[in-house]
DNA sequence: ATTTAATCTGACACCGGTGTCATAATTAGC
DNA sequence: GCTAATTATGACACCGGTGTCAGATTAAAT
């Protein structure tokens, strides 16, 4: 297969490469009797122009970068493919880059991926979108970045956040009305902001009620499984023991749910149990988890969106959006029966 | 930040750029003295050479990309984390491209793909490590390719192997040794190879005891949380139900699990039941599965490693490595009780 | 001390695009 | 119909590296 560039174009249509260059950005000050005749060698001759080449004359790379550090396996792939989905829309390619937040220090792992990928842009998913070293970090090197579901906000950045303080108020009301009194809650990992998020709506649901916070009600997780069962075992085996139990994610309502079935404690009869996120598993286990599901695609599709054009435009734009959640009744939550 | 390229850093030590590049890349015929200039210069200038100058003048993109279809959030985690690592390890990027096999022609998409990104090769998962028209068309493109997990050897590309057939064959002779004669098969994807490779390791250990297949005991699934509960279904409601099920994979294990909660099956006391994958799921649920352990992330370095190297290499060599899979036991396997 | 071979080093073109600017071809204005 | 303003086009340098090849330097051989 014979090598087609702009020059074999050019020649093709008798013109300069300039020309053709001209027709493949779309530039005005060309001619329709040319256009039409550059369009035409392109398509004969099946030309797709070297990104490598145009980004080495544009000095981009026409990459963006997604960084993630999060145990869920469905929420990582559900942020790339939004992310894919906006670069391809914008033809950039999505490196992606898992990262220890504990593991290595972050920045030298940044610094080192920025400037050896020649990054155009990050995007970045929890717990990084509120790491305040990492931002600070990206705004002084003039990096552009985008960050998806941040609880902070700076007001300086493309920042696309999810509500679940409201969402973890809802799905803490729908307990309250089901007659759950006794309602105890499983908190996240302290890097995520969400953590707290979610805990604020819990906490404000049971305010609204005149409900006090039992600290023996709350157990320190961290999104693992594993720190589910745990915070599970901790919760269940204690003297009063609640009518149900709000754990941060479904990873950790799943564990909640085994522990349950271990003790012959049925759910939702004896037990009710809520998560958060919507991950598959809330509904491949029986009896399926009731949770709020996020809309991560769209969420990092329009971040990443956003990015791209932020980055190609010659002003900068800095925006908030919010995403809603969205409560999911399954088969884990029942009316409280004395 | 100033920006650092080849001829700052020739400037700097006082030699030619060409010079510079020659110690860029271990070349020979550098003297030591001038090595050691320039290397003093890398460091003084933190200079990082730009890899898409060095793309251009290769003709190359250092990028892998990385192709599958596979509804396993887990798999293909798991997939990229081994690509990933041995793309950094060789200092290419890793592009993904989650594509539906049923969707647009697969040829077009691939050809895209290519001559848009520029890929220097591709690494094939599962369903597509086995599929012939892709398989010829990278041969005829002459783009480099590794396959991950194929069941067909074609003896002329990169090929790592899993013994799919082997470890079914290990895991039903578990169920057979524990007193299970009657054993149902949920089989997987028609699309995915490995479905006969594990059902021809079935039938071998069933063979081997002088059981006969039982058409009523054998489902057709497709690998999804939804085709096993159909198949689960199938199969427990009939006649003479089996003591023990074995399913194709841990998500539609997980299913026949819910199938028999609901049914008031007990697991594993009335109904045995086995996984294939070690997906997080077998061991999420309760009782959790036993199953077989794939080593995923050391297949896909070793495929991607291999396809770096043999694009590098003048003499291209192809090799076939077999990796062995793991018997996992957990709870929803017993002794058969009458 | 020369010749010969081996080892270094740099000038220069090139990869495939894009930006700048000068010039050629139109069109508009009167 | 002639000049002025506008639009269309191409020559050329450049992005930051690498390959080729010739020339300079050093080491080995006689």
């Amino acid at each position: 297969m014979e090598k087609v560039t702009i020059n074999s174009v050019a020649k093709h249509a008798g013109v300069s490469k300039k020309t053709v260059s001209r027709v493949l950005n779309n530039e005005p000050n060309v001619s329709d009797a040319t256009r039409e005749k550059v369009q035409q060698a392109f398509k004969e001759l099946n030309y797709r122009p070297n990104p490598i080449a145009r980004g080495l004359a544009h000095n981009r790379s026409f990459i963006i970068g997604c960084l993630y550090d999060n145990p869920s396996k469905s929420y990582i792939t559900r942020v790339q493919s939004g992310a894919l989905e906006a670069c391809q829309e914008r033809n950039y390619n999505l490196l992606i880059h898992p990262c220890e937040l504990r593991g290595e220090p972050l920045i030298d792992n940044i610094e080192t991926l920025i400037s050896t990928s020649r990054l155009d842009g990050l995007v970045l998913t929890p717990p990084f979108s509120d790491n305040k070293e990492l931002v600070d970090y990206l705004k002084f090197r003039n990096v552009p970045y985008a960050r998806v579901a941040p609880v902070t906000l700076d007001d300086e950045s493309i920042s696309i956040k999810s509500n679940d303080t409201q969402a973890a108020y809802d799905i803490t009301k729908l307990l309250l009305s089901l007659g759950h009194k006794e309602i105890a809650f499983i908190k996240g990992h302290p890097d995520h902001s969400a953590t707290e998020a979610r805990f604020d709506g819990y906490v404000k649901a049971l305010g609204e009620e005149g409900i006090a916070l039992k600290t023996e009600f709350v157990a320190e997780g961290n999104f693992s499984y594993h720190s589910g069962e745990d915070s599970a075992r901790k919760i269940l085996e204690s003297a009063a023991r609640p009518s149900a139990v709000f754990a941060s994610n479904d990873y950790m309502a799943a564990a909640v749910l085994k522990v349950a079935s271990q003790m012959s404690l049925k759910v939702p009869d004896e037990l009710s149990i809520v998560g958060f996120d919507n991950a598959p598993i809330a509904r491949h286990i029986w009896p399926g988890l009731t949770t709020i599901a996020q809309p991560v695609e769209d969420m990092t599709f329009r971040a990443v969106t956003l990015l791209i054009d932020s980055i190609n435009a010659t002003e900068i734009e800095n925006m908030v959006e919010i995403f809603a959640g969205k409560l999911i009744e399954r088969q884990s939550t029942a009316q409280f029966s004395h």
